[in-house]
This record gives C-alpha cells, structure tokens and sequence, in this order.
DNA sequence: TTATCCCTCACCCGAAACAGTGATTCTGGC
DNA sequence: GCCAGAATCACTGTTTCGGGTGAGGGATAA
C-alpha cells in the first residue's frame, strides 16, 4: 500500500489527482495541502511514502519545499508535478532531491506508473519532461558559465547601465567593467550588447 | 438544467472539475474533450449551454477554438479556464467572444458562480483574472504601438546588426535606421540598446 | 484642407562600445 | 610550489550609439 500526499494550491488538480487515485487499491490517500506551510505542519504529526508537489506555488516553491523535505524527511519521496515542462525547474527540482517530475496532463497510467517507480527507489520523467530535460542540459552545457562577477556586471548592463555607472556603482575602473563586458561577449560568442542581452534574457542568466 | 461541456488536455482538471461538478442538480455533465478538434467533433451533433475551455491546449490553442465556437454556435457560452493569469491571453479571450475567465485555482463556489453567471448571460472575471486583465490593458496602453517598420529593425538589432548592417540588409540609408532607432528608444522610454533589447524579449515584441 | 503619423534622409557632436594587447594580484587545486 | 583562472587595471585606436534638430514626401482621416 503506497501512501499518497499532494501538495497543489489548485483545487482542481488535487479533486483531479484524487479521483484518479481512489480506486486504486495498492494506493492509499494520505491527505493534501494547498501551501508549503500545512505540507510541513502535515508531515509533524504524519507522514507519507510519495509527495506529488506542484512547482509553481504561492508563497514558498515546490523546489524549496523539496530541498526542505528531502532534508527532514528523507524517506518520502517527492514526485515534482508541473503544468509546463520547464527544464530549468526540472533540473532544480532533482538538484534538490526530487525522484522524479511528471505532467499534469500525464495519463492515470503514466501517474500510476510513476508513483510506483519511485516508491521502489526509482526515478521517473513523464516523456516530455525528460526530452525538456535533455533540451535544457544541452543548452546550458553549450553555454559556459559565467564566474560571480561577470553575472553581476550582465545584470548591470541589462538594466541599461553603462561601463562608467557600473564602475561608479560598484566601485571598480572602468577599464574593469570593460574588460568583463568583452570576456562576457567572448565566452557568449556574441558581438554586441544587443546580443548580449537577448541572450541573457532568453537562457535566464539575470 | 445547466449543460457543461469541459475542453482541456489535461485528463487530471476534466477529473477535477468533473468530480466538482457532479453532485451539483442543477448542472448536468454534457461531455468533455482533450482538443479543439474533438471539441468541434462533440458540437456537430450535440450542443451545452456552457463550454469551459483550456486556453492552451496542443494544436489549435483556446483562443481559436473560442472563436469558432462563437461564430458556429453563438448560443454556446464560453468560459476560459487556465492556470495562469496572463492578460495578454484573458483579453483575447474576450475578443473572441468569451464570456469569462477563471483559473484553475479557483474554489468550486467561484466554478459554480461562474457557471451561473455565463449561463444567464453574464460576464464572469475570477478576481486574480480581473486584476491581471487590467494590469494587462494598463501596460499595454503604456506601450505604445510600434510601427511595421519600427518593428522590423527592433528585430534586426536584436539579431546583432548594426545601423550600417541593417541599412544595408533592408535598403535604407543609416540615418533612418538612426531615426528608427532612436524613436524605438523614445517610444519604449529606455535609453539604450541594453535595455532596449531586455524590454524586448520580455514584452514579447520579437 | 488641414492635421497627423509614418517613413525617409541629413548633419553635428560627445559619449559609449568594441577590438587588441598586456600586466598584476590572488585565489584554489594538483 | 606550480599552474589555471578569476579579477583587477591600463592604454590606444576605431566604430557605433545616442541626443538634438530639422526637413520633405506620402497616406489617411477629420
């Protein structure tokens, strides 16, 4: 018998969840929680064997609910459930302990097939999940990453600050600012602020 | 007796709002849909006084299907349904003859509000929909619109041409690509090609 | 017929960006 | 201790950007 908790602040997907689940015999229904907050205040007094999390919560997200959960309570295993297949959140959402994310419009199969694999341990990806997981490590593989700095300069430049308030505001030369600026073009591969920015905007480097 | 067809991908939210709906008296299920095409499909011979309909959905997205239906069936009210509140989507929407908005987060005393209020004639807004409607028409009425031509070199720039690239691409001398540019600054209200850009891609306007 | 907006082109000028090169310091890892 | 990389700073050019201003043609609507 697999316990079964849901934490979603839609009620429609949690009546949705459950009515896909209460006939299932080897599935037991261990309660829901709208928020992060009463998913925590639930697992003080009570636990469960799988967590079904939505990612995009008010107040708290399901990626620090999960690093929070995983930490507490490493024995549940958390199932990320999300609407969109976003591979950053993925990505975050394993990097903090998830077993496995499915989508909302998986089918009753791939759900239960999905509870039960991580309950044994395993990990599941619902197709489009893993291929958009794929995607995303490829993307960001191709793309070096940035050092600290260079970060901190790209979100200067984006919100329209020039080589000399950069330097101002941060207390550095100039000839600084613009040194990082050029190795930001070089290791983007990209010729100009213009580029620059689209490209930041699009890979969510701000 | 008020006759409810569902249109949505999500097999977990057809559950949901099935299982909300389902001890109401006063409404009786009609049918549901995973796609605008077996939505079309289920009108041909059958009809509902209330549609809830996904706004993003594979193929043919809600806001086409909304259109159809009214011109098809202009007796059928139609109500979007959707996780997010994104105002951009909600007016459309409307534009094409919805009657209502709600998300998915909604309480099934909102659903059932809604549901009434469509069926009567009405025009339904959940609360977080209406404030992001407005929210939507205040910053697009803030923007102003960009001309065709004004448009084109946005896109251009943000591609990484240069005044005298673009001039060349698009056979226009480079002072008019200058006066181009400098008007998008104008109208966008940022004050150079960082911000610009960021802007940009943010609003959607590539 | 004005008025308005878009598109086009033009010039001046200062500021900023971009290219190339090279140097020093200070880490962290092997 | 040595090496790699990040971070810092410096100088010299050329190109591009951005501010300001103005002007003429064309299309459209009041």
């Amino acid at each position: 018998m697999i316990c079964v908790f849901i934490v979603d602040d839609h009620p429609v997907v949690i009546e949705g969840i459950h009515s896909l689940l209460q006939n299932e015999k080897n599935i037991e229904w261990a309660g829901q929680a709208a928020n992060a907050a009463s998913c925590l205040g639930f697992f003080v007094n009570n636990t469960a064997d799988v967590v079904l999390m939505d990612i995009s919560m008010p107040g708290m997200d399901g990626v620090e609910l999960c690093k929070i959960m995983n930490e507490k309570y490493p024995g549940v295993f958390v199932l990320g459930l999300s609407t969109f297949n976003q591979g950053l959140y993925i990505k975050k959402m394993m990097e903090n302990g998830a077993s496995g994310y499915i989508l909302k419009n998986s089918s009753k199969e791939e759900l239960l097939t999905a509870i039960y694999t991580v309950n044994s341990g395993g990990t599941f990806f619902s197709g489009e999940a893993g291929e958009s997981l794929k995607e995303y490590e490829k993307s960001s593989k191709a793309q070096p990453e940035l050092s600290p700095r260079e970060k901190e300069i790209l979100c200067l430049i984006a919100e329209g600050y020039t080589n000399p308030q950069i330097a101002e505001k941060i207390f550095l030369s100039p000839f600084t600012i613009d040194s990082h600026r050029k190795n930001l073009l070089a290791k983007l591969n990209v010729k100009n602020t213009a580029c620059l920015i689209r490209l930041a905007v699009e890979k969510n480097l701000l």
